[in-house]
DNA sequence: AATTTATATTGTAATATTGCAATATAAAGA
DNA sequence: TCTTTATATTGCAATATTACAATATAAATT
């Protein structure tokens, strides 16, 4: 065999693997930093910023907005993407109930 | 080409990067949620609990100690994995960071 | 309509991941 | 020492991911 049996796994478990998939590529933590760090939301001067080309980052920026990460709005000829607030949080709480359940018992 | 262009990308994000690879796959998700379940810290049950063979299981966690999520102590023939704190709380961290950016400026 | 600008899709090669049988290692108990 | 028990390693097949050239699409401008 070879690939991964998700179909073993609970759809609960799948999801976060895949929210977490989204954020396993050095270009797609780059993306999100980006975001993070121009004050308007930016559609892909992301190219000339990573050195990647433009259908890797197009790749790249799919793979972010398929798992809600972020979110693009057409604007004329360019997309403009930004950062998904809600799946942000989501991550966060994610990270707070883990934390929570670990301070009581704890190894 | 093919291969993740991972000199091309900051440590930092690199980095990163790995640590959201590590909980990139729902068997390691499903051990990270068994090993919050159970009270005391457990070796491998693991085995006896996910649909996967015991050499699969020890590859995952393999991957979730590279990337300091769990910790393994050794207690005679048996190895006792549980979660790591300090990690969980750099998560924590990360997400805790991009929202209170997002919070400033978002669109 | 033709051109420009911005992004997406397709096809393909290189590489990485996943899963497991077989086997190895290594501590504990008989 | 010889088992037993618990885990790790190796080798390999199946599959997934990454990267990009070439091409397609589609709105805006001339």
């Amino acid at each position: 065999m070879g690939a991964s049996k998700s179909e073993s796994f609970s759809e609960s478990h799948n999801e976060l693997a895949n929210l977490f998939k989204a954020l396993s590529h050095p270009a797609r933590i780059a993306i999100v930093e980006y975001l993070l760090k121009v004050e308007k939301c930016i559609c892909s001067d992301i190219v000339n910023e990573l050195p990647l080309a433009q259908p890797t980052i197009s790749q790249h920026l799919a793979a972010l907005k398929n798992a809600n990460i972020i979110k693009g709005t057409i604007e004329g000829t360019a997309i403009c993407y930004c950062l998904n607030e809600k799946t942000v949080a989501q991550f966060e709480n994610y990270f707070v109930k883990i934390k929570n359940k670990l301070a009581l018992k704890c190894c």
